[in-house]
DNA sequence: TACGATAGCGAACGATCGTTCGCCGGTCAA
DNA sequence: TTGACCGGCGAACGATCGTTCGCTATCGTA
């Protein structure tokens, strides 16, 4: 229906509020609708165009689309926004940042040995805990018992640890390398 | 519990995929309680401790520490083995990095101009909205109705942009300098 | 050994869930 | 003007919800 962008929106600011969807009945109440039948036929809609999904439990969730921006901000008085496109708006940045939390670790970067990767100290980077990794990937590492943030890199068949910053050294693990896991985000905070 | 712990990893990952949590069957089966009165206990405990809480439909929702990250010490060599992560200390990312949610912004960053301060094409930077900064702040200006990250300087008295890369130009405001918002973080996805 | 405390189980409860169906009142093309 | 179409309504359905209760097994302390 012609008002479902309405009642998307509502769905969005209701889960922005709460990080969870409501049942039918109170979607009703929600965008308007005084019979959860309306609300199923609506739901439909939106499950057919990817903003929602169901879960086994036959509980709503949210689906692709449901983190879309909505576009709407851009006819801003002149103001233009064009820095600012498919931001990751409506989801939270941990949610963002975060995709397996039982295995997710924060570490604060010491020290400016990856500088040139745009890593610096007192960043904080998000680990993933794992054993292996692939070539390229920035990784944190266990050297003399201590944690070291480094590229992997492959060099005549042997796997490196190498610093983002030419007045580092090149690490060559005599023996096994012991990879504590793999970065994959980064975050920052000016004062 | 002394499982409690393990519980709350399994439904932080349930959260992460579906972006939902489950009812009380289901969280029985993914933590491996045979009874919903098992998992109403550990609920209650759970909510005790503030990583879930209850919307007025009596279904569950991430609590204000459902978020949290633990944020581990690099100095910590003593022990080769993270598997036992029983510290309490945990950061959540969002309220680490928003401190004014209305008035903030993100922006994802396009261009290298600010390489030099670690700031990279694809980075998203956390903008609070405001009309003044201060000297050395990082600062989104409006530049001939676009968004323009730069750092803030003074030059003989008068306020100049400088991007941190050589290759870049100092700009040199004719007339005044209209101030979107002062950089206040930044984070980054790898992927 | 005896004890209270605790975690989990299994069964049962009323309430609410999402779904389904038939019906109503508009809109729009024929 | 008619009639098919469609969004919404209201009632009813079985299924599942979260809650509650009494019970068992295990543990540490006395």
């Amino acid at each position: 229906m012609a008002n479902d962008g309405q009642h998307l929106a509502r769905l969005r600011d209701y889960y922005a509020r709460h990080r969870v969807l409501p049942s039918y009945a109170r979607i009703g109440a929600l965008v308007g609708l005084n019979s959860k039948a309306s609300v199923a036929d609506l739901v439909l809609r939106l499950k057919a165009e990817g903003f929602v999904e169901s879960t086994p439990d036959r509980r709503l969730k949210p689906g692709k689309r449901f983190f879309d921006r909505p576009l709407a901000e851009s006819v801003r008085t002149g103001l233009p926004s064009p820095a600012a496109d498919s931001s990751p708006e409506g989801l939270s940045i941990d949610e963002y940042l975060v995709a397996h939390p039982s295995k997710t670790v924060l570490i604060t970067v010491k020290g400016d040995s990856m500088i040139d990767a745009g890593i610096h100290p007192g960043d904080v980077v998000i680990i993933e805990k794992r054993t292996s990794a692939n070539i390229g990937d920035i990784v944190v590492a266990i050297i003399d018992n201590e944690f070291t943030l480094k590229r992997l890199h492959k060099e005549r068949g042997r796997i490196v640890l190498k610093p983002e910053n030419k007045a580092y050294p090149v690490i060559r693990p005599k023996g096994d390398l012991e990879i504590f896991g793999v970065v994959v985000g980064l975050f920052r905070k000016y004062r």
